[in-house]
RNA sequence: GGUCCCGUAGCUCAGCUGGAUAGAGCAACUGCCUUCUAAGCAGUAGGUCAUUGGUUCGAAUCCAAUCGGGAUCACCA
């Protein structure tokens, strides 16, 4: 979930939101592949599903699939790997003899797994006897003899290509009984039939096949339509939005730059590599084999477009820290290709969210749905409100725009008041919660205070309060004190949180404010017809203090109604 | 294994550029609405600030080590 940082304006900044969708590469491909292979042409409209979750849902079976595709490949292979690499302590074998053992098993039941899954995805077309005679030994003769169509031939020598290459780069020798797994779960990984089909699909993507672009368009068009509508309930607005789908041919262009610089190398096989493990880093991967883009690719793109686009001061990305290392490495990059402005990049990175029943992952899809748990807890704002009966003059609109303030302002202050680098554990039912330090208590006092100032009839003598000078603050008692210096105190906290670039540190600061002016009401009585200094001076501290509140309420993207 | 983040009340979190009795909310118990909105206020109970060592007049805060949790090191994004 997106936590704004909107608040830099406030320290006079000029700030552009900027989002980026990640809605190229093979993201995309893989929910494009799995709504192709078993969606039967469901549509948000025929579902009912809202399209960003639609999307979401074939992704994940994607996921589920990878799974299980890698699983039974493990499962059939691990036995006879495992009693081969035995053999290795044993020394039945020399080395070499065992390494092409383990290449020919592993080459058969993997091809022999793409084959079948393809004729099962329709993608090939195999007689069905003719899979039965694949053995060990006659693979590539059987290949070349039963496959006779020429692009479904081409479709398998690439795999084959790159399955062979894969099984080579492995050191089987020094593969031991005990890191055995691990090697083999890697390969499969790596040459996984529906990851190579996911793959395929990019390639086309990025050669511009029409029946893959159109496709690509439409369930695009699906996710737009539903962010949208998320992005709206959430009040969230975007200065500019970046597809990835724009830029990743500028990223190529910037790889392209980085090879002649001779910053990235080539590897044999045509891949892309950043060296950086004099710094300590990893070789990181910068253009696939087959010319297609990564992750990395496309952000290079995007970070000049940026740069070009806005001559920013700085560029902050708020992005999950799992993704720490992701952009060390493409600062350090960008850093190397002579952009000096990479220096004014920074990742703004927060920690992940945990629910009640473990991680949140959105590839297994795991994840709150932000849509349902905002019904939640406008539902309960509504509960709670009629329960208390305050606003019964409210129109039925009123009443649902009011509902609505609550609701999201529980739920976001919820989210924005824990420190963003620490991991949280996010219990929907809690955040659902509307007393104690939440969004609608802090809302509340504000709202009571507008109350009152307007039952004072003062509601429009805001601001002046400048008549009171510090020498009467010895005559205060201890809440107004208090109160004083914790409303004093706002400008500073502003500055740290956006140096720090924590809105927590807001979120926490409100809710000390609100806590501070409960404490001082409880105490003292406000309004008082004969109109003392006192009186007055509370009211006026009443309403700096509603000021504040809401300054800082709007620093957080938080609404503060007038009535509640 | 390398790099990085985290460990504070039963639970969720503040406090961390060193400073006095370590604070809130939730959960439990007890009071307070014929006076400005009780979505509130007050009180009771609950802590070896992971452990050990170091720096210091002084450490939850800084340093080191250890233990525990997490992230990352993919031709995933």
């Amino acid at each position: 979930m997106e936590r704004g940082s909107a608040f830099l304006k406030a320290t006079g900044k000029n700030v552009f939101k900027k989002a980026s969708l990640m809605t190229g590469g093979i993201h995309i491909c893989k929910s494009m592949l799995a709504w192709k292979l078993f969606g039967n042409g469901e549509t948000p409209q025929s579902s009912g599903i809202k399209g960003d979750h639609l999307v979401g849902k074939y992704y994940v079976q994607f996921d589920r699939m990878y799974k299980e595709e890698i699983d039974k490949i493990y499962n059939e292979t691990n036995k006879i790997i495992h009693s081969i690499t035995e053999q290795i302590t044993s020394k039945r074998y020399n080395s070499s003899e065992i390494e092409s053992k383990i290449k020919e098993t592993l080459k058969y039941f993997t091809i022999k797994n793409f084959i079948e899954s393809s004729v099962e995805f329709k993608i090939l077309k195999v007689e069905a006897n003719l899979l039965n005679e694949i053995t060990p030994a006659n693979i590539e003769k059987w290949v070349e003899m039963s496959i006779t169509d020429h692009q479904d031939a081409v479709f398998v020598a690439s795999y084959l290509k790159m399955l062979l290459h894969k099984i080579d780069k492995v050191n089987w020798n020094e593969v031991t009984p005990k890191t055995v797994s691990d090697s083999l779960i890697m390969l499969f990984k790596e040459t996984s039939t529906i990851l190579f089909l996911t793959q395929e699909m990019l390639r086309k993507w990025e050669q511009g096949d029409k029946e893959t672009i159109d496709l690509w368009k439409m369930m695009n068009g699906w996710v737009y339509d539903g962010f949208d509508v998320t992005y709206k309930n959430l009040g969230i607005d975007f200065d500019k939005i970046y597809y990835e789908s724009d830029t990743y041919l500028l990223g190529k262009k910037i790889v392209e730059e980085g090879l002649q610089k001779k910053i990235f190398t080539q590897d044999a096989d045509n891949s892309v590599w950043l060296d950086l493990t004099d710094e300590g880093l990893d070789r990181k991967i910068m253009q696939r084999s087959d010319g297609t883009s990564v992750y990395i690719t496309q952000d290079l793109g995007t970070a000049t477009l940026r740069h070009k686009e806005f001559d920013f001061e700085s560029m902050i990305y708020v992005v999950g820290n799992e993704q720490d290392y992701h952009f060390k490495v493409l600062f350090k990059a960008l850093k190397k290709l002579g952009y000096n402005w990479a220096d004014k990049c920074r990742h703004l990175s927060y920690a992940m969210v945990d629910l009640p029943s473990g991680k949140m992952k959105s590839r297994e899809g795991t994840v709150v749905d932000a849509d349902e748990l905002m019904q939640e807890v406008i539902d309960a704002a509504k509960a709670e409100t009629q329960k208390l009966g305050k606003v019964d003059e409210f129109s039925a609109e009123e009443l649902n725009q009011l509902y609505k303030t609550l609701g999201m302002g529980a739920l976001k202050y919820f989210i924005l008041k824990v420190d963003p680098e620490k991991r949280m554990l996010f219990n929907p039912e809690e955040s659902v919660e509307i007393h104690g330090n939440t969004g609608p208590y802090i809302q509340y006092v504000h709202a009571r205070i507008c109350s009152m100032l307007r039952s004072a009839g003062k509601a429009d003598e805001l601001s002046a309060y400048a008549k009171y000078d510090v020498t009467s603050f010895a005559t205060l008692n201890d809440k107004e004190k208090e109160l004083v210096k914790t409303i004093l105190s706002f400008v500073e906290v502003v500055i740290i949180a956006a140096q720090k670039l924590s809105p927590a540190l807001v979120a926490n600061y409100v809710y000390e404010l609100s806590r501070v002016y409960n404490q001082f009401y409880h105490d003292n009585t406000v309004i008082d017809k004969a109109e003392t200094e006192t009186s007055l001076f509370r009211l006026q501290l009443s309403s700096a203090t509603a000021q504040t509140i809401k300054k800082c309420m709007e620093l957080l993207g938080i609404d503060c109604p007038e009535r509640m």
